[in-house]
RNA sequence: GGGGAUGUAGCUCAGUUGGGAGAGCGCCGCCUUUGCAAGGCGGAGGCCGUCGGUUCGAACCCGAUCAUCUCCA
């Protein structure tokens, strides 16, 4: 049965008992940035079995495109490991439960699929009595064809009774198809070739708590997952997942690209199997907007890549070619998932750019590992050592293995110890340097805090001012009681008017007021787990836990941070109108004096993109539109189809704030009732944040006038220096430049024509039978004195001296050039010119024939030059 | 998010304790030569990424910054 086959037969099956078919989730997780990719179908239902939100519908069915990379190695090796598959599943949120979940799927596995019931077997937790009987009893199943096994068999999450995590689990059963004797003896299902598991039914009906405890869950939920690859495979009687009908098509291109015939066996068949599978995860990852980078997902996407052109370049295909694989993954896969036909071109220019540049990085690494051989041999030794070998690819990105490869066809091996050694160095070091940045609040004092309140009153969306009860009290790290006057100090609250930092949104600053003249000044506000600790001095007065205090923010300086926030979410919807919906946001930073926004982006903005962008939210500042806040659940939320920011956690319910009718994003921050009174928006910067992410800095209101009002200056004063009008100003400039460099050359010209009449006439002196010159030659400095000591020493012949100096008035310039009879023995230019420099009180040096130095006494320079003979003597 | 590396002529790069900015290819001109990547001679072309510091003197040392490459999480 064809692959396509057997996913349509599954979904309509499922739809016919009642689930709703919702398509595959992207590969990218929306709203949970905890995972890194996709990796099961439940994972877009994950509210739905918490009984989060609105639920539209109790019972599901999908096929899910997944991502997994934790079992990498064994990709291509084993018969049964992807990087990329699909997952066949149904769902019961609270609805159908082991009964049904276990009846269907054996309907449909000998129903529909026509598989052998002698070739099924099951396996159940074995407390599960229920999931037993109803396989022995209902299904008529044979007791000696089910099998119970323990928490790291049958549980899932594995282990999760003893280890955790904490939250919805439950015991599972699962499905176990017979490959044959083909594959051995029958061993049973958990040992040897012949059975493998096609099918898990989990049935989460328990809620782990901290204690390991296991209280039931209210709703009772099913969650099954079946790999259709492997399905397919044992369907089609096929030795590996990746031979089933839908890899034939990306193998024989394969084949055709490297000349080589596929088989299942031997090390090709390795490199056949990754290739194949890389190319299908790698053209999904694209589709759904993960692009290779250097961190993240766009790392693990690129090394997925590089690693498929290794294999290919190991089976012998020359250059870029795992493009060529993008169009047949479409062909075998588009039906299913048309995005990776809409999005062809795009994936393929893609990839193929970053096959360039890593073949570039391959050419580059064997150029440095060649000259590395080179120094090892040259140095008597056989083993490349192991800082070497881990530099190559820490620094230049060239994979071990190939490494390895080059260094044996010199007959020589690499110190692998070494090269480990320093990976797990690296590695530790990656590690120091990512906690150091650690939060100072990390440990110690936030969660003793914790165990005073659970989280701060926020009430200042709509206040400026409010009345609250100390709670606690921070002093260099501890907890205290009190404080008094000029102490550092940082109070918690019970409730608050000042924003905590996050969302981007700077803290607020402002001062608390209490009784007997007490003020603190309040510089900065952190938020951290819900709790707002703000951060300041007493300025008079003394604090006390439980006290009643006044909190004032300042309110001009959130005015300010409110029209920089506002503003952020009209350039958010700018850049979607002059880029396109991809320049998604990434991070932003908004402050009372400015604003910076990081959004997706391959290249920098064109001048005239730069300016539409500007236009665009202006235009948006003058409409004046409304700015709503309402706080809603998540669901409800995502169905007005409001913007959420993607790295942020977002609780089951978000604050949304609506500008006009063109801008919904989830957000906690402060912002304006309507967009009038930000002013003007002006972008002061555009630049380059990593690999794809591009940052605009822009200001508002007066800061945006203030800009624009010393640009105009600037221009003013510019147009008035020249005496162009502004708009002539930049090919002014351009001429100006132009004529500097004409003038300067001349000039240059000039003064050396200069110098040598001044020295047509000279005579050189003698002391001994060495012939020498020293010289003034006055307001002459560095490379002309140079090429004047040129001109003196070529017309005096390899036997002299020539010594000139000049001034600017401020210091000395020295050259000294001695002709190459004496040179290298008798006389050495860097020798004679330290001792005259020592005279005019500085210091110099250089080569044997040529010296410069410099000075600062330009009174002693005739004192220097007579002491020429002297010296040249000595 | 944390480390490492690299920015020099249009391109690929050299520049060894800090001391007059180079090569190959390409470009322009002239000469030679009827032959496939021809040869000879001459020439143009450089804010040595940017800013600051140390120094008599910085492509080189130090700091910051921008850009690119790369590894790790």
């Amino acid at each position: 049965m064809k692959t396509d086959e057997i996913r349509s037969k599954y979904i309509q099956f499922f739809a016919d008992r009642g689930a709703r078919v919702v398509p595959s989730d992207s590969l990218v997780p929306a709203n949970d940035p905890t995972l890194l990719f996709t990796g099961a179908g439940m994972n877009q239902f994950k509210d739905y079995f918490l009984g989060i939100g609105k639920m539209d519908f109790r019972r599901a069915t999908s096929s899910q495109k997944c991502i997994r990379t934790g079992d990498i190695m064994n990709v291509g090796v084993t018969a049964g490991h992807h990087t990329f598959f699909e997952m066949l599943g149904n769902f019961s949120f609270g609805d159908y439960f082991k009964e049904e979940a276990i009846a269907w799927a054996w309907e449909f596995l000998i129903g529909v699929l026509k598989i052998p019931e002698r070739r099924l077997r099951i396996s159940v937790y074995h407390s599960d009595d229920e999931a037993f009987d109803i396989w022995h009893q209902k299904v008529g199943l044979a007791s000696d064809r089910i099998t119970r096994l323990g928490d790291h068999d049958n549980f899932w999450p594995a282990d999760a009774p003893k280890l955790g995590p904490n939250g919805p689990c439950g015991p599972c059963s699962e499905i176990f198809y017979d490959r044959g004797e083909a594959y051995g003896p029958d061993l049973g299902i958990t040992e040897g070739q012949r059975w493998v598991e096609i099918w898990n039914l989990v049935f989460t009906q328990f809620d782990r708590q901290s204690d390991g405890s296991l209280p039931p869950l209210p709703q009772k939920n099913i969650d099954t997952g079946a790999g259709l690859e492997r399905m397919a495979a044992c369907l089609q009687g096929v030795r590996n997942n990746m031979e089933i009908d839908i890899f034939q098509p990306l193998l024989a291109k394969v084949e055709e690209m490297c000349g080589r015939k596929y088989s299942s066996e031997g090390a090709d068949g390795v490199l056949f199997r990754r290739v194949s599978d890389h190319a299908r995860a790698v053209t999904f990852c694209i589709a759904d907007g993960v692009m290779p980078a250097n961190s993240h997902r766009g790392y693990v996407l690129k090394r997925l890549l590089r690693r498929a052109v290794l294999d290919g370049r190991n089976l012998g295909i020359k250059g870029a070619f795992l493009h060529k694989l993008v169009p047949v993954v479409g062909q075998v896969m588009g039906r299913q998932y048309p995005e990776i036909i809409e999005r062809a071109e795009t994936i393929s220019r893609a990839v193929v750019n970053e096959e360039d540049k890593f073949l570039s990085t391959l050419e580059k690494g064997l150029t440095l590992i060649d000259t590395a051989v080179r120094k090892t041999r040259d140095s008597g030794k056989a083993v490349l050592d192991g800082a070497t070998a881990f530099e190559l690819y820490d620094t230049y990105g060239f994979p071990y293995e190939l490494a390895e490869e080059v260094v044996e066809k010199e007959k020589m091996i690499i110190d692998r110890e070494g090269f480990d050694e320093a990976m797990s160095a690296a590695k530790a070091k990656a590690r120091e340097g990512a906690k150091m940045k650690g939060d100072v609040f990390a440990k110690g004092p936030v969660s003793e805090v914790k165990k005073l309140t659970g989280e701060t009153v926020f009430a200042g969306y709509d206040q400026n001012e409010i009345s609250a009860k100390v709670i606690a009290l921070v002093k260099g790290g501890e907890l205290v009681q009190t404080a008094a006057s000029g102490e550092e100090i940082t109070v918690v609250l019970d409730r608050t008017t000042f924003y905590g930092e996050s969302g981007g949104q700077v803290g607020d600053s402002g001062i608390l007021v209490g009784a007997n003249n007490l003020v603190v000044e309040i510089d900065d506000t952190l938020k951290i787990d819900s709790i707002h600790f703000h951060i300041g001095r007493i300025e008079s007065g003394k604090i006390n836990v439980g006290m009643e205090i006044n909190c004032q923010i300042d309110s001009a300086r959130r005015e300010d941070i409110r029209r920089n926030h506002t503003v952020t979410h009209l350039l958010h919807h700018a850049l979607h109108q002059v880029v396109g919906n991809k320049a998604e946001q990434k991070g932003s930073y908004v402050a009372p004096d400015r604003m910076r926004f990081d959004y997706q982006h391959g290249q920098a903005l064109t001048a005239d993109q730069r300016a539409r962008v500007e236009e665009v939210v202006n235009q948006k500042i003058l409409e004046n539109a409304k700015v709503e806040t309402q706080v809603l659940p998540i669901e409800e939320a995502k169905k007005i189809g409001a913007i959420a920011l993607f790295g942020e956690k977002y609780g089951a319910t978000v604050r949304v704030v609506k500008t006009g009718d063109y801008s919904v994003e989830f957000c906690g921050g402060t912002h304006m009732n309507e967009t009038g009174p930000i002013g003007s928006f002006r972008i002061l910067a555009e630049e380059s944040v990593s690999a794809g992410v591009r940052r605009i800095e822009a200001v508002t209101g007066a800061a945006a006038y203030r800009y624009s009002h010393q640009q105009g200056e600037i221009l003013t004063a510019l147009s008035h220096e020249l005496k162009v009008a502004p708009k002539e100003l930049s090919s002014r400039v351009a001429a100006l430049g132009e004529e500097v460099r004409a003038l300067r050359k001349e000039l240059a010209a000039i003064k050396q024509e200069q110098t040598k009449n001044q020295l047509g006439d000279l005579q050189p002196q003698k002391v001994g039978n060495i012939s020498y010159v020293a010289l003034n030659l006055g307001n002459v400095m560095g490379k002309e004195l140079a090429a004047a000591a040129d001109i003196v020493k070529n017309r005096l012949g390899d036997d002299a001296v020539t010594v000139l100096a000049g001034t600017d008035g401020e210091k000395v310039a020295i050259v000294v050039a001695v002709g190459k009879n004496l040179a290298p023995k008798t006389l050495k230019a860097g020798d004679i010119i330290r001792k005259l420099a020592e005279i005019v009180g500085g210091g110099g040096g250089g080569r044997p024939d040529l010296a410069q130095a410099g000075g600062k006494n330009p009174e002693k320079i005739e004192e220097m030059l007579a002491a020429v003979p002297q010296i040249i003597s000595a």
